[in-house]
DNA sequence: TTGTCGATTGAG
DNA sequence: TCAATCGACAAT
């Protein structure tokens, strides 16, 4: 059954929980990869200070005032990819970072495609790996999800109930805030790393 | 035009 | 604990 865009076209903290479980094909390096999310993190758009949206649309970020459903790729520390599923009506933005996942189908195919040797289920733990595992990267930047002939879609959702909650992984701004949500008892969950490590190291020389 | 810093990762 | 590495954006 055909996801409803309806479902994804709310707040990311309404999305965000959907999205726990959900599964995620992509064929964007041939083989199909198919992932389970065990753990994502909500951004508003402009109530959010920790998101790329909350100064206003840019080229960069154009993708999230878009239509939900449609992936948002960027670059990050100047060499890795993150990507998001967006949410909330055109005109509004929010997106829903996705954190981790479970490796169902193309496992050894990911791993072959690292040189860092990595145990199974470390191989999407974190952002960058999940992004590099389903082969994300600018050049996906815009997919809609729930098209049948896209190269990357999201298959099912997730029943939105049994997730944690707590706050965002190294995200300085708006740390009170407990917009990470992860499925418990699941190894490939991310560790957590508190944000603003550089500032905080300048702040205590200071 | 320049300088700062990041929704991170992997090695030491 | 720290270096890698570069694009976006705010400040000049």
């Amino acid at each position: 059954m055909a996801i409803d865009r309806e479902q994804l076209s709310q707040p990311a903290l309404a999305v965000a929980p959907l999205l726990l479980g959900a599964e995620i094909v992509s064929e964007a390096h041939g083989e199909p990869v198919l992932v389970r999310l065990t753990e994502v993190e909500a951004y508003e758009g402009s109530l959010d200070p920790a998101s790329h949206a909350f100064r206003g649309q840019t080229a960069r970020n154009a993708v999230m005032f878009g239509p939900a459903g449609h992936l948002y790729c960027y670059f990050v520390y100047g060499m890795h990819w993150c990507a998001n599923v967006t949410c909330q009506r055109e005109g509004a933005a929010a997106g829903v970072l996705m954190r981790a996942a479970q490796i169902l189908l193309g496992q050894d195919a990911v791993a072959a495609r690292r040189t860092a040797r990595l145990k199974p289920h470390l191989l999407a733990s974190g952002p960058a790996r999940l992004a590099a595992a389903l082969g994300l990267d600018g050049a996906r930047n815009g997919l809609d999800l729930l098209d049948p002939a896209s190269p990357v879609r999201l298959r099912a959702l997730g029943s939105g109930v049994g997730f944690q909650t707590g706050p965002r992984v190294g995200v300085a701004a708006a740390q009170d805030l407990a917009w990470r949500f992860w499925l418990p008892d699941e190894p490939s969950v991310s560790v957590y790393r508190a944000g603003g490590a550089r500032s905080r190291r300048r702040a205590r020389h200071t």
